[in-house]
RNA sequence: CGGGAUGUAGCGUAGUCCGGUUAUCGCGCCUGCUUUGGGAGCAGGAGGUCGCAGGUUCGAAUCCUGCCAUCCCGACCA
């Protein structure tokens, strides 16, 4: 390509709106720009690396199997609503105005319509259907550039499975595709557990790619065997226990103590392990006639609740409003613990660091007062135990041989083992060998194609711009030509030009005329591809060319008849 | 949706508090000459509904009201 006839507009200031790197370098490399707020053009120098990067995916997703279709965007409300889907993703799904139609945020439904009439045998199955298109998602705020937008590629594949062990291996197949498909775009990544399974929920695994722009927050252990979200992280956590003192329960005036703090100082202690801090939640029926579910959830006062955990456990739950708390239990936030409660159904479930513990100090369930010696196992009958804590930065694992760091990553992958929920939603079921009816079982996994590119920037800048690499790299050579005063530099470059691309490689060639050499080389480092040629009146004089790796800034100069050559050894190197 | 900020030429900005000639500067762009190894020099030039609408005033980029847009923090997030 030339550079003469390309459309790159680089920017050399930083565009106000961006603030992290790999917003700010797509813009100035000309691969974006922003046409509202998260919605993107790509520009051709940002379609070439998201071209390349569809490329690996594709690639990866035929070699397990994969069988490839482009779905439509627009799909009909009702389908949405048999899945009940409509109502659940509500704002954040598209709605047409003057149709009946939503614009997809993802494709479950469209597949599993389009399975339910064709895989109706056991002899279908297993089936990895994907496709690479648009996916539109309503996002209350877009950020990062396309890092989180209203409209981006994705790669979504669904895999059909007679069996919960077809399942497997289809999600083991994906995985392992996943990986490649990282490891070919040159990401450093590693995988989360995205969902505890304690309820036998189903398994989730999520690829993050760290990077301090991640909206996610990852914990990591030092000998990365260990790696979770933070929402579902667990950690190595001693039981306070018990002192078995037998003291008995005791009320005592707290004016105005709101918060845990607030009576630690009040008590004068600094140990806050056996302030039990109490949270009421609701967990709304979804039967109608049927009582909500009250729980108070108790963690020591020195933890930070997790309600994720919780929310795992118990769907659709929701932190309970002032006036439910006075309802309930009988006081406002601040006085509530677990033992008085005035609604006697509230169930009650505490930390696994509190089990059976004694002498804890509560509120009273009524306000401006506290409990204490509360003992768990003798005054809370029928209390429950589980995690729900959040981990801290600093614990050990829960093994206790690694120390668990915090860090922000960027999601690029997920991936879901669905089970039936959409099949059984959409009525999809095949034949099995005995001539029995079953319901195919799902999975699901996604891949951000834009998020691949931004992610990988994250991990490759440096002050200059971009430093591409891996297979996703829009060009494998930028050829710049230095002088055009001298007929010969021209000469020599356009043939070089030609040769290169014979030879079959990628090569950007600035062969701009009236451009001062600064500029095109701070454009070469700014857009980052891994390889510079420079051919100049200097170096001709010696009938060499420059060589110049992006990465490290290393120079070599290299004959101009031994060039092709020595970029036919750079690059075998590097497959 | 809550909190904060911003909106002036293609980009980055000054001016706004305290109203008053022709709206500032840099980059970029156009013309000419010079220059050609790290975002060139000189000279000349083009480019503006000062986000939009209303109001106050002799006079509004500047003050007031409403709206819109964009960004940041939070909430939310298959």
């Amino acid at each position: 390509m030339k550079f003469s006839q390309y459309f790159l507009p680089t920017l050399k200031e930083v565009p106000s709106d961006a603030v992290i790197p790999s917003h700010i370098l797509m813009l100035r490399s000309g691969m974006i720009r922003q046409l509202t707020a998260g919605v993107y053009s790509y520009l051709p120098f940002g379609l070439r690396v998201f071209r390349k990067v569809e490329k690996v995916v594709r690639e990866e997703m035929n070699a397990i199997g994969g069988s490839e279709f482009h779905l439509p965007a627009l799909s009909p409300n009702e389908l949405w609503a048999e899945t009940g889907r409509l109502e659940d993703y509500g704002d954040d799904i598209f709605r047409i105005k003057n149709r009946d139609l939503v614009l997809a945020p993802t494709h479950e439904e469209v597949f599993t319509s389009i399975a339910k009439p064709n895989l109706i045998s056991y002899k279908n199955l297993p089936q990895i259907w994907y496709q690479i298109q648009t996916k539109f998602r309503n996002e209350p705020r877009p950020r990062g550039g396309v890092l989180r937008g209203r409209q981006f590629l994705m790669k979504d594949a669904y895999s059909f499975d007679a069996t919960w062990e077809g399942l497997d291996v289809s999600y083991e197949k994906n995985a392992q595709a996943y990986r490649n498909i990282f490891i070919r775009c040159g990401l450093k990544f590693f995988t989360v557990s995205a969902f505890s399974g304690a309820m036998g929920g189903s398994e989730s695994e999520e690829f993050m790619v760290e990077a301090e722009a991640g909206e996610d927050t990852v914990v990591i252990s030092s000998d990365n065997k260990y790696a979770s979200n933070l929402e579902v992280a667990v950690s190595f956590s001693e039981n306070i226990g018990r002192k078995n003192t037998g003291l008995t329960c005791e009320e005592f005036h707290t004016p105005n103590i709101k918060s845990i703090d607030e009576l630690a100082g009040f008590l004068k202690i600094t140990n806050k392990s056996r302030l039990a801090k109490s949270r009421l939640f609701i967990v709304p029926s979804k039967v109608p006639d049927k009582q909500d579910l009250y729980i108070l959830a108790l963690v020591c006062g020195d933890d930070e609740f997790s309600e994720s955990k919780l929310a795992n456990m118990y769907s659709g739950i929701r932190p309970a409003h002032p006036d439910e708390l006075l309802e309930i239990a009988g006081a406002d936030a601040g006085s509530i613990g677990p033992v008085n409660f005035k609604n006697k159904d509230v169930k009650i479930i505490a930390d696994l660091r509190l089990k059976e513990a004694d002498e804890l100090i509560s509120g009273a369930c009524k306000n401006d007062f506290h409990l204490k010696n509360i003992d768990l196992k003798r005054d809370v009958p029928g209390i429950e135990y589980m995690d729900l804590r959040t981990v801290k930065d600093g614990e050990k694992t829960i093994t206790g041989d690694a120390t668990l760091r915090m860090a922000k990553a960027i999601e690029v992958g997920h991936i879901f083992k669905l089970g039936t929920r959409y099949a059984e939603a959409l009525n999809a079921k095949y034949l099995d060998i005995n001539g029995k009816e079953n319901v195919i079982i799902m999975g699901s996994y996604g891949i951000g194609i834009e998020r691949i590119a931004a992610a990988y920037i994250e991990q490759n800048f440096d002050k200059d711009g971009i430093i591409w690499g891996g297979e996703i790299a829009p060009f494998q050579i930028h050829l710049i030509s230095v002088n055009k005063k001298t007929d010969n530099i021209k000469i020599t470059a356009g043939e070089l030009y030609s040769k290169l691309k014979e030879k079959g490689f990628e090569v950007l060639f600035d062969d701009r005329d009236d451009i001062s050499p600064g500029v095109k080389f701070k454009d070469a480092d700014l857009i980052g591809v891994p390889l510079q040629l420079v051919v100049s009146e200097k170096n001709m004089k010696n009938n060499e060319i420059e060589l110049k790796f992006r990465r490290t800034g290393e120079r070599k100069m290299i004959k101009i008849d031994e060039i092709l050559d020595k970029i036919n050894e750079i690059y075998v190197q590097i497959k």
